[in-house]
DNA sequence: GGGGAAGTTTACGTTAACGTAAAGTGGCGG
DNA sequence: CCGCCACTTTACGTTAACGTAAACTTCCCC
């Protein structure tokens, strides 16, 4: 009933269509601390939660250090006053640049709209003088 | 009253807090081609607003390539119909992933809020435990 | 007319995020 | 026992997106 599920890096590396390469590198810039059995790394759940949360941020164009934060921003943490302080303005810049991006993504989606608009309109125009 | 307003690379540069070696950069890639005046760049509206398009999809983590294939999807174009549905079908594929990022940032946004809450609530325990 | 300021080209340097290759270890089915 | 497969470490290679430095023209100002 205690039986935690894991993985193997083969199997997270399907998983998420990524090398192992790639995961033993976010282990190496200190992203992932897997156990181990001997040499063998063992993933838990909360690795894989870990992985998929670097992920997440790379598809949002964010840098494994940009990861990294978040990933420690979010993880409860036991500071002074003065550290909490400093988080908390931390996870309001992000948050700010996430309404940024949400901004240029709305933009960019009339444009595409537009764009698609105007292809078909010249495929329209295309039948017609065919015809 | 047909004067353009044209713009030097130094004040794109200004304009958009980037270095004019980035400018000269985009363009050697094939992303901005200025009008010349003897040696000198000179930057029509067209171009800047060029400019701005890529600065957005940097934003949104977008390499220069991907910039260059959205621009040339915005632009209008006079193609036969294999390229018109060969246009439509990548402007949709960038719709899908601008899909898959707006619930990405939604996703955060909320694991974001979340951690400040935490934060804030460590700092009362603090001040209570000063108590 | 000397000297900044802003423009230019050319070219080598740098960082992030992996790719790729070599060489070795551990389990396991036939 | 052998070969294969998945794992490991070490290390050099690669690409994108610029940074940085050198050496040069052009324009403007006093």
């Amino acid at each position: 009933m205690e039986t935690q599920k894991t993985y193997t890096i083969g199997e997270l590396a399907r998983a998420f269509d990524v090398t192992t390469r790639t995961i033993r590198f976010y282990e190496d810039q200190g992203l992932l601390s897997p156990e181990r059995r001997g040499q063998t790394r063992i993933y838990s759940t909360a690795d894989r939660t870990t992985l998929k949360l670097i992920l997440r941020g790379k598809r949002l164009g964010f840098s494994l250090a940009e990861s990294r934060d978040l990933i420690r921003m979010y993880r409860p943490t036991e500071d002074n006053r003065d550290q909490l302080m400093a988080l908390i303005g931390k996870i309001n810049e992000k948050r700010a640049q996430l309404e940024q991006q949400l901004t240029d993504i709305r933009i960019l989606q009339g444009e595409l709209e537009d764009a698609e608009a105007r292809a078909r309109q010249a495929m329209e125009n295309l039948e017609n003088d065919h015809v």
